[in-house]
DNA sequence: GTAGGTGCAAACCTTTTGCAGCATG
DNA sequence: CATGCTGCAAAAGGTTTGCACCTAC
């Protein structure tokens, strides 16, 4: 059901390149980092905060919202997760081991998120940064607007 | 100063073209969102609901904090006004009258907003969509990094 | 006159922070 | 055993809402 049924590498090999790199750059790894670690891998879908702390939860039902947010912010800045807006002022976040960058496509009336990529595009964009002298981090392309089954559902109305 | 010196059109009439529109759907014409939409059409920045406030409150001290988000949305829905995220899980405006439709560039240092437009990256875009049977109602594409500025200031140091 | 709009304050929601205690390296 | 991390609870934004009053049509 999800969109992304490849996305789910091998969440234990993940688990400890991220184990790898935090330990490197000075960070403990502590049983509730391994945790949260654990579920933002093990989900293939575009999760918020508070879903990703319900996950967790169900696991250690101690762990606190605080560590799932400073977590999430110590993968974000070490890019193995990226946050993205969903058009209404939300905030979800993706993991970014095992898949290439990818835009996304949200459907505003079933909320569905597609994912998908053009090189040309993303050709472009560098372009029209390297006129201006703009140098990229990072970059967020969203199309807001209606998926195929919606469409076919507001037809037969 | 502003990067959109060419933004301020002719505000008394833009702001007749808002009027028109929000009466025809059926929505009263109040002194307060007179103002709303005046200081909102005159600013060349890229606005947060707070500053659209301020602005507001020098010419009416007392403008109420909801009746400026209430017509925000308001005028959000009727296209007058668009949303766009800073990177930073701020959110900003900017009216789209008077204007084309364009893409923007964040610097994650001084956060100015650069705006630029590549019709090839319109083109591709919807072409991706169309792939996949998507229909886009708007789009969002901001490139986070830093300005040409920023990046001169780096290198001094 | 009557919707619809406004102001105020409180509620909400998401995220951040201060602090005392705990666990990792 | 020192520092970094955690949990808790409170604070901090930013935005929305309930309600009584007001005003445009």
């Amino acid at each position: 059901m999800s969109a992304h049924p490849e996305r789910a590498g091998k969440p234990e090999k993940e688990a400890s390149i991220v184990e790898n790199a935090l330990r490197k750059s000075g960070f403990r790894w502590t049983n509730q980092r391994a945790l949260i670690v654990r579920e933002a891998l093990a989900t293939h879908a575009h999760f918020t905060a508070e879903e990703l702390l319900d996950l967790c939860r169900k696991k250690d039902p101690k762990v606190s919202r605080a560590t799932v947010y400073r977590t999430l912010s110590v993968l974000e800045d070490a890019g193995f997760v990226e946050g993205l807006e969903t058009g209404d002022g939300g905030r979800r976040f993706e993991h970014v081991l095992g898949h290439e960058h990818h835009d996304h496509m949200v459907c505003l009336i079933c909320e569905k998120i597609l994912e998908f990529r053009d090189d040309e595009l993303e050709r472009r964009q560098e372009l029209a940064a390297k006129r201006v002298g703009f140098n990229i981090e990072r970059h967020s392309l969203h199309l807001y607007g209606t998926c195929k089954q919606c469409m076919q559902e507001q037809r037969k109305k």
